[in-house]
DNA sequence: AAAGACGTGCAACTCTTGTGCATTAACAGG
DNA sequence: CCTGTTAATGCACAAGAGTTGCACGTCTTT
């Protein structure tokens, strides 16, 4: 926990009770939190607070969101390394259709597409659907 | 106009004039649309009208449905030759963040990944985001 | 300790998507 | 062409996620 604070502090994040708390809820899991989960799971807590926190996470690139086609935005801790960039950094995402989870893959970088002329890449998603590997596909 | 309503009709597709009118609409158009343009196109008509006719048009497998990230979904008609297949016919969609289009690359498929032992892919969805060929670029 | 900056809780709101139900239009059979 | 059945449309309303304004509380800095 008291990691969990300096590296807050370093990111120039104040280390409040609930941001200690959300960093850790995220750091503990293996899957990607939405809104409502951190809702769920922290039911002392506003919502207001945890989508302001998950925005200033957002915003300090400790978090990263994520958008797997169901319509309800999920967030993941981002890689220490990772500077978002466009062909070294961008991951590919996972989302389970049988659990309903949304994992990164982060090595699995998105493959470079050639685009026809005129048209410039600046972000790229890609969202692989299936059956994770802690479901049973059979 | 004969045209659309002979092939609306081996589509089994009730051609109601706004079903024409709204595929017209879309046919014309080389970007994809959503349901606020056709509500703006179409202010004669009600927004459920256009809401349940892009429905419909999907169940056929007429058109299809573009999550490009923009939270808005956004409907293209389908190849001729698409059945949707992961592999063969899943094309990459851009976004373009100066104009706020979204269109189909149906020449661009979307690479095949190597997932992780245990994931099992069923679908996938690739959005590249980044300026258009019909934006000046700089 | 005082002042200022920042975080939190509450309420209300926007926007998109979706549904129930009555009315109207299209189609098929006579 | 008329009629009954089926499907499409129009209207109202609602669910759900995301977002914002504002008052209040807490922390930091001087
Ligand atoms: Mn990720
Ligand atoms: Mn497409
Ligand atoms: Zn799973
Ligand atoms: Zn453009």
């Amino acid at each position: 926990m008291q990691e969990i604070e300096n590296f807050l502090v370093q990111k120039e994040i104040r280390p409040t009770a609930m941001r200690l708390l959300i960093y850790k809820f995220m750091a503990q899991k293996s899957v990607a939190s939405s809104l409502n989960e951190l809702e769920q799971a922290f039911e002392k807590s506003e919502r207001t607070t945890l989508y302001r926190t998950l925005k200033t996470f957002e915003k300090k690139a400790i978090v990263h969101r994520i958008d797997d086609g169901t319509g309800i935005a999920k967030f993941a801790l981002c890689e220490d390394t990772c500077n978002c960039e466009l062909g070294t950094d961008l991951h590919l995402h996972f989302h389970c259709t049988r659990c309903n989870e949304t994992q990164c893959l982060t090595e699995q970088k998105i493959p470079h597409v050639i685009l026809p002329k005129g048209f410039k890449a600046t972000d790229a998603n890609l969202v692989v659907k299936g059956i994770c590997n802690k479901c049973p596909s059979c």
